[in-house]
DNA sequence: CCCTCTCAGTGAACGGTGTTCAGAATGTAA
DNA sequence: TTACATTCTGAACACCGTTCACTGAGAGGG
């Protein structure tokens, strides 16, 4: 029965993940409580806690799948791109970016709004997803700028995509006014297309 | 005793106002609590709400203040430099940016941390401390592409204000791995370096 | 078949939020 | 002093995440 315990509590970490990502979705990761995923799942809310260290690491899960995902799309975007000079295969990740972003609003914000005061480092996965993005970014950023060293070509990729995830990020926060859905893709396309060298 | 009652609401509004700016720079805003505010300014839990229709907007005001300190380091950042060229002056400006973040960071951050879910509309006053920093940006956006129509060259300037938004703000949350402080500067000089044209 | 005995699962209870509102306290006027 | 109006108070409420003393179902031996 130690075997089947360890299958059934399997089982259930599945299912609150697989509840709890629809929640999140649907209404924000605000709406997540445990009373209510617990009733959902059928189980106590005590059971949540048989099976998950905290309602926070089940939010880590949710964002991982979230990553997975967002991952996956950035990548498609220029999957069959490789012959694109290397601004427009920035472009087009960038706006694989957007609309991940945008189409998955209320879980993309998850990403970010999840706490990670718990020391000076964030979890190695978000580090690992985060890295995987930037890949992507660095390929086109060295051949825009082949005579730049391997440091500044790395700040250079990082700060392209923390610019763009500022756009995004405020944007669909609409935090700026004057910034329509349609025009923060002209947005990124202007920034990115006005790169010189 | 109308008249005095106004009186004591004002400045009791105040003094919830100073304590809780200093607790917000202090602490962050997660340690901004009703009781321990109300125990600082040695009055009822319930006085607060005589005075505040909300904690939330306690952090409006906050905010406020927050946002009319980092206008002025901004435009003092620039104050001198009308004769740099404007990418200069674009530098200068994100640099003083950088600098307001990373020295009032718990006060910066309640900046964005705050609930707007309210209607699709940001409290005006908010849009006005925006708008007065993209005036800022325009200028020099608009001498480096003087044959850009305005709605573009509006775009680029807000596009510009969430790219160094972004860059600081992953950074200094530490949500990207390998920016150290010091590289931060660096990597805004980077792209602002490269705007083209 | 029954009786232990173990242990996973339960949900009431705990500590902590923001917010409210009946009543106490204070002040005003007759 | 008394009657009334106004202001202020803090216990109580609703709602969080989290815990832990209990319950009850199932295993194994007699």
């Amino acid at each position: 029965m130690a075997k089947n315990t360890k299958a059934r509590h399997d089982d259930l970490r599945k299912r609150l993940i697989d509840l709890a990502e629809k929640t999140v979705e649907a209404e924000g990761l605000s709406a997540l409580r445990a009373r209510d995923l617990a009733n959902k799942a059928g189980c106590s809310v005590g059971a949540i806690y048989n099976v998950l260290t905290d309602m926070n690491t089940l939010t880590l899960h949710v964002n991982g799948r979230t990553f997975k995902r967002l991952g996956i799309a950035v990548a498609a975007s220029i999957a069959d791109k490789a012959d694109l000079p290397p601004r427009d295969r920035l472009i087009a990740l960038s706006l694989a970016y957007l609309d991940f972003a945008n189409n998955n609003f209320k879980a993309w914000t998850a990403l970010f709004d999840i706490e990670m005061t718990a020391g000076p480092d964030v979890p190695e996965w978000y580090q690992n997803a985060l890295n995987e993005l930037f890949r992507h970014i660095n390929g086109p950023v060295r051949e825009i700028y082949p005579e730049m060293g391997k440091i500044d070509s790395d700040l250079m990729t990082r700060g392209l995509f923390s610019s763009i995830h500022g756009i995004v990020l405020l944007g669909l926060q609409r935090r700026i006014s004057g910034v329509p859905q349609e025009e923060m893709a002209r947005m990124i396309t202007l920034i990115l297309s006005n790169l010189s060298k």
